[in-house]
RNA sequence: GCCGCCUUAGCUCAGUCGGUAGAGCGAGUCACUCGUAAUGACUAGGUCGUCGGUUCGAUUCCGACAGGCGGCUCCA
């Protein structure tokens, strides 16, 4: 027995360790019982890793990002295990940890019911009380697929890790074999009896027993590797956590973030609605949503007039001629509504009419009514537009995601030289203008040309593509890198943001275009007298105006700030002797332009005051005697906090201050 | 589009093991006039999503369709 020199590290210190040869990981941190795996030179190891001459180690707490994937996906084999304890027919496919919880998918003959579901839990509570022990064993491809011979879905991993396409074989299928040794885990019994083993690349927990707290949320199906023309497959998700008290507070989220949706809400407080009649994905709003998207758009007409925008507007049918000369019919028929055929003459076609899916054809067409010259450019066409998509049926959502929605949609036309000052002062525009409807918290996206797929040049990418990181870069903010995944036609920068509760959104696009300029033979005349191509960006702030009022919906809990309530001002008589004295008050608030309402109702007043605060409205405006008296008012808040005997002109100052500098209250 | 679940009054939901239904809120009327989250009484309101099948009889069972929800795929 020779001795070992290894070192436990963390982030802040280093110790050096005389281990004997056959040590394990686990003993080194029997002082630390929240550690359950280990890092070993960069890898993650299970804790019975017998350590190495050199090893440096690191523990890994079951709270880490790294701990609560380790865990999740332990979870996820419980869970596989208890299935196949149950339903010995289910075929495994892959389960991997995902983001707060885990899934695994699993081929059986009949769907999981809710009731399959408490059982299955039931079976897990089984075998995480048991205490089984996850026990590595490495294997071969040729015994590995002996011993799966039943299992279908594990052969053909095997068998893509032999062609070296593991990484690639599906999202998550990197959990079951990795691109080095092959492995099986085996669930051992405290006698040492195998009571289920799964092809996985591991770590895992030391035992089932390590799982402090999960719950199964619910089961829906999945396509196989993730390609909808494989085989559906039953997928259970589920959530793990280190504590009960972080379940418990999960759930708590997930139910806090079920009452700010929006579609509960816009009916709720009658701001929109989505009658059957009218069709799936389009929607209706109602007065009250009417003033919220009206105070959207008329901002941000506001401003886009003062940055020099010129506003235009275009039809929502256009001769499928357009969609052709665009390559829209060729790219996204099938995302657009049907034609509307017009005048067939007997057995003759008629003329095919479509709904416009983007607004981009009809602004070129603006472009090109006549001779441009440099000296107009760079020339912003805007339009709050309304497109049409054919969406899927299984993918409408609410406001989110709609078959009708209007785009607040620029293109921008400007010469090569100017481009990089254009997207430069466009990010700051877009910024600065979503922080103006509370936003503040973003991150950008730079896509970038999939060698695949794409048109124009290299050079003209390239550059276009360092113009964009320079100006992302120069924002501040942290930009992630989304390699190929722009549209053929350009690369692209867009802006994510993180709602009050966390979520994030993507919200505005800044798209370069080398193919409709092209297509469209855009030209302008320049300085020389020659005719140059000019560059064409797309953008959008909101992406959809209907989005926007869904998302703001979510992101203030329908609790607008003033200048963007549907009321903003809620009056209530103590009795109805204050009714006149209130209706004199909100005259006076009316002739600003603030929008107030007097309950006149012969509710009483604690009615009032829970209905008004029931419709979020920010400012409850409240007078009985002792107000009228002194002239004044009462404010009651949304939190409940009040401000009595404030003097009317004060009153209404307070307001108005509110409305105009946009602030929450 | 695919898989599963759901659809009863304006909203939230009971209910009918097959014999045409009920509550709360909301709405309307009346009484009450009250200082910070629900005053009381009464009234109206449903071809139980639509169409078809089984049955003496269907809101209930079966099927198709539509719409919704949760996922998957997709999202120019």
């Amino acid at each position: 027995m020779s001795d070992l020199k290894i070192a436990v590290v963390n982030a802040s210190e280093r110790a050096e360790r005389q281990v004997t040869t056959g040590t394990r990981a686990w003993e080194l941190f029997t002082e630390t019982p929240d550690v359950i795996v280990a890092r070993v030179g960069g890898e993650l190891k299970d804790l019975s890793y017998e350590l190495a001459d050199g090893d440096e180690v690191e523990g890994i707490a079951i709270d880490s990002p790294d701990g609560l994937d380790v865990l999740r996906h332990s979870c996820a084999h419980v869970m596989a295990q208890a299935v196949q304890d149950l339903y010995p027919e289910a075929k495994l496919g892959i389960g991997p940890p995902v983001t707060d919880g885990f899934y695994y998918d699993f081929d059986v003959e009949t769907p999981f019911t809710p009731a399959d579901l408490d059982k299955i839990e039931t079976r897990m509570r089984k075998i995480i009380k048991e205490g089984q022990k996850f026990s590595r064993r490495v294997t071969t491809d040729a015994e590995a697929l002996s011993e799966l011979a039943h299992e279908p879905y594990k052969v053909e991993l095997v068998g893509l890790k032999g062609s070296g396409q593991s990484e690639d074989a599906a999202e998550g299928a990197s959990v079951e074999v990795g691109a080095g040794e092959l492995t099986i885990y085996d669930n051992l019994r405290r006698g040492g009896e195998v009571a289920w083993s799964d092809l996985c690349r591991g770590p895992h927990l030391p035992t089932t027993k390590r799982i402090p707290a999960f719950k199964l949320m619910r089961s829906a199906a999945a396509y196989w590797r993730g390609n909808e023309k494989n085989k559906m497959l039953q997928r259970v998700y589920g959530t793990a956590w280190p504590t009960k008290d972080e379940l418990a507070d999960y759930l708590h989220r997930l139910e806090e973030a079920e009452k700010r949706d929006h579609r509960k809400l816009g009916r709720e407080l009658d701001l929109f609605s989505f009658p059957d009649e009218i069709g799936s994905g389009l929607a209706v709003f109602h007065p009250k949503g009417g003033i919220v998207r009206k105070e959207m758009e008329d901002y941000s007409r506001r401003r886009h007039e003062e940055s020099d925008y010129e506003f235009v507007y275009t039809p929502h049918v256009t001769k499928g001629q357009l969609f052709e000369t665009s390559g829209h019919l060729d790219w996204y028929a099938e995302g657009m509504f049907p034609a509307l055929q017009l005048d067939p003459q007997g057995d003759k076609p008629g003329v095919d009419y479509y709904l416009k899916p983007m607004n981009c054809p009809m602004h070129n067409l603006i472009f090109r009514s006549r001779g441009r010259s440099y000296r107009e450019l760079p020339l912003r066409l805007f339009e709050f537009g309304t497109v049409y998509r054919y969406e899927k049926s299984g993918v409408v959502h609410g406001l989110t995601r709609a078959r009708g929605f209007t785009q607040d949609d620029a293109h921008i036309y400007c010469t090569r030289e100017q481009m990089r000052d254009e997207l430069s002062s466009l990010l700051t525009f877009v910024l600065d203008l979503l922080r103006d409807y509370g936003l503040d918290d973003f991150y950008l996206e730079l896509s970038t040309k999939n060698a695949e797929k794409y048109v124009g040049d290299d050079a003209t990418w390239h550059e276009a593509t360092e113009v964009l990181r320079e100006v992302a870069t120069a924002s501040g903010l942290d930009l992630v890198p989304d390699p190929g995944g722009a549209a053929f036609y350009g690369p692209k920068i867009s802006v994510q943001a993180r709602d009050a509760i966390g979520r994030t959104w993507q919200m505005s696009t800044i798209q370069l275009d080398f193919n409709l300029p092209e297509r469209f033979e855009l030209e302008y005349t320049a300085a020389d007298g020659s005719r140059q191509r000019p560059v064409m960006i797309h953008r959008a702030l909101f992406g959809s105006i209907e989005r926007f009022v869904g998302l703001l919906t979510e992101h203030y809990g329908a609790a607008f700030p003033p200048w963007l309530a549907p009321v903003q001002v809620q009056a209530i008589p103590v009795a109805e002797f204050a009714v006149g004295y209130l209706r004199e008050v909100a005259a006076q608030m009316k002739a600003q332009g603030l929008r107030v309402m007097v309950d006149d109702s012969d509710d009483r007043m604690q009615k009032k005051i829970r209905n008004a605060q029931l419709e979020k409205i920010p400012f409850m405006l409240i007078a009985g005697k002792d107000d009228m008296e002194a002239g004044a008012v009462s404010f009651r808040y949304r939190d409940g906090h009040q401000d009595n005997g404030v003097p009317i002109a004060e009153a209404i100052e307070r307001v108005a201050q509110a409305v105009a500098t946009r602030a929450q209250v």
